[in-house]
DNA sequence: GTGGCATATAACCCAACAGTTATATCACTG
DNA sequence: CAGTGATATAACTGTTGGGTTATATGCCAC
């Protein structure tokens, strides 16, 4: 019963990322989430829940009634693996970037 | 006339990260696109080249005809940062994940 | 076992997105 | 300046995502 979406869009979501704040402090029944965002509804935070889950990002484990929901960390180092490839481009080498940039002009090299 | 698409969104999709992706290597005129992505029709690429646009991921520079696209690597700094928060919990330290996942048991400190 | 609480699922709506075809723009070429 | 090439925009369509209300599930208390 997989929802199909990647880590990538289950992140893209502002909602969700919010909730992913809020596991980063601590772990939380889902209703502290229903609470903390009461301009939708429960359902629409379950929901949210569930995507979050399928992409792997956060996990559950059942305490009577409630479901704790704990943040699933190593989900996002796909994310980071991929930004890691562009991170050359912006804060450790600014030569990299100026070779980048002049590339097609004939590049003159610092 | 913003498409109101941010960063995170922007980047969801795979053919968008694919063509940053082509951007990395060297900057290229949008027919590059067309051909690299043979599935999709040429107005359909130029939408996602002007996403890209819109979220400062890409810059354009006219000559003559051609459009030649370029990485903006900078836009990338905003995720990069997002993630950079839970980095802590899988990569530089483990401790701080025990620690995460101890704290309603009562946690001890290494 | 009945009632209440916490959460998930179902069924549905609407807006946004990725795709399409057709057309406009605009610079170079003859 | 007519024609072609490179790209963007317009108008439209199908699908998906996030929201809703209503209902089901499952555990605990009484």
């Amino acid at each position: 019963m997989q929802k199909g979406m990647d880590t990538f869009s289950a992140v893209a979501d502002p909602t969700r990322r919010a909730m992913l704040d809020m596991l980063m402090r601590k772990q939380r029944p889902a209703g502290d989430f229903v609470s903390a965002f009461p301009k939708i509804s429960q359902p629409a935070v379950s929901k949210h829940l569930r995507i979050l889950r399928d992409a792997g990002l956060v996990s559950v484990q059942i305490h009577a009634q409630q479901r704790i929901y704990s943040l699933e960390p190593k989900a996002l180092a796909e994310l980071d693996a991929w930004i890691a490839k562009y991170k050359v481009f912006w804060s450790d080498s600014l030569d990299a970037l100026e070779q980048h940039l002049s590339e097609k002009k004939g590049a003159k090299k610092k």
